[in-house]
DNA sequence: TTTCCTTCGGTACACCGATGAGCATGGTAA
DNA sequence: TTACCATGCTCATCGGTGTACCGAAGGAAA
């Protein structure tokens, strides 16, 4: 990991689908020696994989919602069944176990707010051992997920 | 937007670097019409890139924090200064405005407890306008970030 | 210092896959 | 029926990817 590699995953997460001659060029290295490094990267482990960005306004997916569980108990079988449940639902994007006044925190995406109603009851109201919930609605996004930072 | 069109976002979700002809036979239709249906939807915004998914353990990224702000005052001028602020620093990897008890939540990640101790002091007191903060870290993914879904 | 060895970048090139032209087909409206 | 549009398929071309080979730089041991 020195300050090539830094820069090429840097590159990698902001556009994947640069041409390696390209980025070869813009990280200061001939064509092979880039393309080897990325090779690297890939079997190392460090780069874990590509994926399109989806635009979800595109898709009708306007509303980003946070909710934070409380579960009744937080005995070994109640976490879970609560984990396996929140597998089941595609809505549910991502799911944390956390430290704090909540047991959990979900991130769920919907269309609009009748949709979210209706994930609320098919989805969320289902899922087994939880004794609250806290809702927030995403306003505006101040800052939007633009991978992770690369020192060097 | 038809099933080929959703099955299309769906596998570039996943795997970005996917051969078009792979792809093609993943979805039942020829090279160049799958091909042509890529690029439109790249054009049309509904795909808005392409990343690499970095592995954040290997860069010794252990740690996943999420910050509920609140801020001391409502005022335009309180959140242009605090959104303003946020841009700055590198380790605030997503900042959304919300409803609910807080008014942003905030996603940091950092190498360990001493580093988040550090961004703390150097980033998250430095914030304007801010009069609490409730942290909870992440013990453990649950379900992790695997794309939109997209319907049909 | 010399030699060997390892590591890493550069050059050249074969070949695979992306890209686009041209054609076929089916559905729709005049 | 005919014209037209949307969309699929085949095929040829060209650029990029991946690889073999060479050379330079740095370190270790005699």
């Amino acid at each position: 990991m020195d300050r090539f590699d830094a820069h090429i995953l840097r590159e990698l997460q902001r556009d994947s689908h640069i041409a390696v001659a390209d980025l070869a060029e813009r990280i200061g290295l001939s064509t092979s020696a880039c393309h080897r490094r990325v090779k690297l990267l890939e079997s190392s482990g460090m780069i874990d994989g590509y994926s399109a960005r989806v635009n979800p306004k595109a898709l009708g997916l306007d509303l980003e919602v946070f909710v934070d569980i409380t579960l009744t108990s937080q005995s070994q079988e109640a976490m879970d069944a609560f984990e396996k449940a929140v597998q089941l639902y595609d809505e549910i994007l991502e799911c944390v176990l956390t430290t704090g006044t909540a047991d959990y925190i979900l991130r769920i995406v919907a269309r609009d707010v009748a949709h979210y109603d209706m994930i609320h009851r098919r989805c969320l109201a289902r899922l087994p051992g939880v004794s609250g919930m806290q809702t927030s609605f995403a306003l505006r996004s101040i800052k939007s997920w633009r991978g992770y930072p690369v020192p060097g």
